[in-house]
DNA sequence: TAATACATTATATTTATTCTAAACTGTTGA
DNA sequence: TCAACAGTTTAGAATAAATATAATGTATTA
């Protein structure tokens, strides 16, 4: 598979050398159909079942902090106490499932351009993002 | 001052006693002539420079956890090691100035209506927030 | 192979947040 | 008046995410 030499890419570009942890953080990441959000925990979670070898919570962290800084991971601020991570890094916004604690992609293309009528001197806007909350639509028609 | 009756009634609606703690944390947090946003650590620095009265951490977070149940304050999640908060309660939105980690309110006026052309079957929107990441403008005219 | 550079890991540390339990305060009613 | 009670404050402990450390392991290079 050109799998491998893409996770090897990925990981040389980020400085890190492909080693069989990292690799198989990047089966993880970047493998899936789709794109996915995940939480640090959960990512080790997959990781311990999916795979026969153990991956340590300190190069999970520096792996997928050296993602993020060269661009392949975004981070998602939703929630104070835990972090969430977007495998999904083009410029898209969410719908956030507070029922469900579950983070759902809008393309951008699903949302007009976000137009702010305000600037503040000397600064410009690096990114826009919207977060939608949704609830469960309990609509008792009459 | 009719303000302490104001605190007496956000405090009593809150479930809380009025008692001079409580009290204290009301006048640092509403008695501003503007709103604005902070950290627990900062509230907590503002009250001790502010007041002969020591208030302890546990009061402080309980007292803010309290208000944000009723609604009287709102967390913006921002940062994944920190929590801001919001004496602003009003529908606005965030500039979010990277470079000196700070918020900015965008009044709801100054954003058209953000448009999803999206829905999630079931589930229906029940908020929208928009953060602009701000950075200086260095425009290098050339 | 030996030296060196880089990685991994278990463990310790840090820090925001939450919990606990004891001391304190104000209210109530005999 | 004052004892009982409900609610409050507080210091400190506990929790948990994130980060740092330092020893051990592995790969690369000369
Ligand atoms: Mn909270
Ligand atoms: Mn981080
Ligand atoms: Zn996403
Ligand atoms: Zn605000």
């Amino acid at each position: 598979m050109a799998y491998a030499e893409q996770y090897i890419e990925k990981l040389r570009k980020s400085g890190l050398r492909p080693t069989k942890q990292r690799i198989k953080i990047c089966e993880v990441l970047f493998d899936a159909e789709n794109t996915f959000h995940f939480t640090i925990k959960e990512l080790v979670k997959i990781i311990e079942n999916q795979a026969n070898i153990k991956v340590s919570l300190a190069t999970v962290y520096n792996t997928v902090h050296a993602f993020m800084r060269k661009g392949y991971l975004k981070e998602i601020p939703l929630n104070a106490s835990q972090s969430y991570y977007d495998t999904n890094v083009t410029h898209h916004h969410h719908f956030f499932d507070e029922e469900e604690n579950r983070l759902i992609d809008i393309h951008q293309d699903d949302v007009d351009e976000v137009n702010i009528k305000r600037t503040i001197p000397g600064k410009k806007i690096k990114s826009v993002e919207v977060i939608a909350k949704i609830v469960s639509d309990n609509q008792s028609q009459k």
